[in-house]
DNA sequence: CTCGCAGTGTATGGATCCAATCTCAAGACG
DNA sequence: CGTCTTGAGATTGGATCCATACACTGCGAG
């Protein structure tokens, strides 16, 4: 199961559209088209082999994803977060994982917490950054796959497609050195979910996304970097 | 300002686009196209006098906002939300509205509150539903109004749409018998905001939602109603 | 009488062409 | 020398036409 290709569900374009949007969405989530970048529908629609349509359909896709901006008659491009929008974001992430989590955990069967257990495994031997961030990301996600709420379930996603661009930029700057935190933390994590513990697990994941905001806002220097 | 129709900040297309979006918006929100009600583009086309090309670009960004979902090749609908995820928006509700309302309280000015202050003598001399559904919406989204973090902000209006047909409902069921409380709630929250009490003002705010959510999940019949 | 299949009708998705708007730069005027 | 204006180029938005996929109905077989 790939929660992250999973991102379809909910709004959709059809064939072509798909594509593209699938590509863009990799191409920003992967950090190749930064904040600010101006997004050509011509451009993307040569390059891709298809007509400027369905490039314009990918792009509201994204733009409801939270990946793209759009204005009439200006084009789209890759938003751009300040510092006191990240936090913002952070803070929302604080209050509606938990959530999300609460409606997902008991309806976690065995088999996924398996594949929570791989996953953290591969985090820990791993030291790559983008792969961190991609086996991160999927942990995550996979907590909350079992949350049938789709209101709910889109925004979380749009949170994380939002925020991947700066969680890269911070995971970059800082290196291995806090990896270990993560780690406890996630352990933590698994282990109120293996006992089925809503509340303990709410707490934890809670603490996680507040420590990351705390740390990032110690990194100002994140949103000065490129782009 | 109308607060209202300010829903095209963020994500936009043009002209003719939005013409066809606003038209829709308003009908949705109005009820006049219950949950559940499939949208055909070219019914919507021929209607306002355009080609079917801004109706697909209208409902990508009704979809974005929350008022209508698409599959590929299936076409597109207004979301019917069942018992468990309207109470599910409601806790996300709880959550996050007094986060934007803690962005914005510090900002509001004078003026704004003189504003607050007459909607809900209005609210209060109301007897509509339909009426009273406006200024409700118009009050407590003035209070977000100077929330200036766009993905914040986006989601709580998204919030508003997808459970206002519900809301309508409910409000329609109770009549006027539990009219009192709103007001009540209002005056303590429109005091808390005159004061600058942030952590008074998210108190009242979560209390609020949550009695909503409470008596709504006694009426079932929300959902069985039509449609 | 019910289930399955095929064919037709309808609605959505995509490509090409045309119009309108914005951007950027060069030149003229104050 | 700075600023405003005007123009050309580029880019997005809209309309029409065509292809494709789904849905429903009617017929036939079990």
């Amino acid at each position: 199961m790939d929660v992250t290709d999973d991102m379809t569900d909910g709004a959709a374009g059809s064939a072509a559209s798909l594509r593209v949007a699938a590509y863009l969405r990799q191409a920003i989530l992967d950090g190749q088209i930064p904040p600010g970048h101006r997004i050509r529908q011509s451009e993307i629609a040569e390059r891709l082999g298809a007509s400027r349509l369905p490039v314009r359909e990918a792009l509201r896709m994204l733009t409801a994803e939270g990946l793209t901006e759009q204005e009439p008659n200006k084009g789209a491009w890759v938003p751009r977060l300040g510092a006191r929008e990240l936090d913002v974001v952070y803070r929302m992430r604080e209050r509606l994982e938990p959530l999300a989590l609460a409606e997902s955990l008991p309806r976690l069967d065995d088999e996924v917490i398996a594949e929570l257990e791989a996953l953290q495994r591969a985090i820990e031997r791993n030291t790559d950054v983008t792969e961190f961030l991609r086996l991160d990301r999927e942990f995550h996600l996979l907590t909350y796959s079992r949350c049938e709420v789709e209101p709910l379930a889109g925004i979380v996603v749009r949170l994380w497609n939002s925020t991947q661009y700066y969680r890269r930029a911070f995971m970059t700057i800082i290196g291995e050195t806090r990896r270990w935190i993560v780690n406890a933390e996630h352990q933590l994590l698994l282990d109120a979910v293996r006992r089925g513990d809503v509340v303990d697990a709410g707490r934890v994941l809670e603490g996680h996304i507040r420590r990351t905001r705390v740390e990032l806002s110690h990194h100002p220097e994140i949103f000065t970097a490129n782009g």
